[in-house]
DNA sequence: AGACCAAACTAACAAGTGTTAGTTGGTTTG
DNA sequence: CAAACCAACTAACACTTGTTAGTTTGGTCT
């Protein structure tokens, strides 16, 4: 559809610019000019501001839940999910840097969805924290605080939009596997 | 003097705002009903929104900046240093998580402040790095890839403003040595 | 050629923005 | 006790905000 494509166009923009300053920040006529039009065109293709902060962070908040039950039920070792699921975070931020600036910076500026995007996102911990606590009583990983792990690594993950851009090239492909034997392995010799 | 501590109460009011909503989304108003006063108030006090922001971020910034100078120059062997890195962001994250936040999320909206920031940022990143550098060259840490290193440290000490706040009490001391556990000797049994 | 339509436009709106000016009442000070 | 001061107030400002209404444009199908 022709529609969805221009759509499609706004929403992009608009991520790059909710990137720099923040959704609060960036006015209907920022994303205007930034696509070469004015403010009241917008309109023709998207309902409000919120709709597109909206479209930009449920995607993406869908594509992770998703994934991580995806991950979750498969039958690896627990290292191996782990290391599935900083791929899958090293994957989807080097498509979407922008997208994920957004939904980890202005989620609290969704409305009706607000309820919808934490339970997401909950739902995404938890099996995170399951995931690490088989492996512990697997003997897989190490019987460190649970809660310290998973929040170790899920800021190095929900960090990455930063990191992502200001490297040349992106192998996407090594770079999750130098971030995994950081994350697990650690740094000392 | 009284002013002053009237000011810092307008400050820390602020902060605490400014992280539920981003400084953008935070309006005069709204500080000033937080302080039980009008918006035209709030101006006995401080001469702008900028003003506030700019003494949030910019007396964080220089505390770790200088801390890490303090750090680098020491003669400890450099994974003492980085437990000491992870210890000044533990201590000053727990007395001020609304202000790291802040630090965090809208360094962007300083004005005429914002390249001193960033300078003070890119100076504290090059000493993290260089202690990495010489840890590496001393064989106290791993040949891994330099940067995935700093970045994945970084992200997880930067982020701790989010996490401290729900943790029930914070033992600050605990707390750093599990961290440095984790960051440093990793997950993996 | 004429009807249709998507996608741009101009103009305007009500509400909200940061900030200034001038005022008021209570407290401290000479 | 009068003068000065502090910290709140009311009222207002110029400007920006998201959004709506109605109009124009250029291309496509019948």
């Amino acid at each position: 559809m022709k529609q969805e494509s221009r759509k499609n166009e706004i929403i992009e923009t608009a991520a790059k610019l909710f990137k720099e300053k923040g959704y609060s920040a960036v006015t209907m006529r920022d994303i205007a000019a930034a696509m070469g039009m004015k403010a009241a065109s917008l309109y023709n293709h998207i309902s409000s501001k919120q709709e597109i902060l909206k479209e930009i962070i449920i995607a993406l908040a869908e594509e992770f839940t998703q994934s991580m039950e995806q991950i979750k039920t498969s039958n690896k070792t627990c290292i191996e999910k782990l290391k599935e699921i900083v791929a899958l975070h090293v994957s989807i931020t080097s498509k979407n840097t922008f997208g994920m600036a957004s939904l980890n910076n202005d989620w609290m500026h969704l409305e009706e969805q607000l309820d919808y995007y934490l339970n997401l996102r909950v739902s995404y911990e938890e099996n995170f924290r399951s995931i690490l606590k088989s492996g512990i009583l697997n003997k897989e990983i190490s019987n460190k605080n649970i809660e310290v792990m998973l929040f170790s690594m899920l800021s190095t993950l929900r960090s990455l939009y930063v990191w992502i851009p200001k490297k040349e090239v992106i192998d996407v492909n090594k770079l999750s596997i130098q971030l995994s034997d950081v994350l697990i392995d650690g740094i000392y010799k």
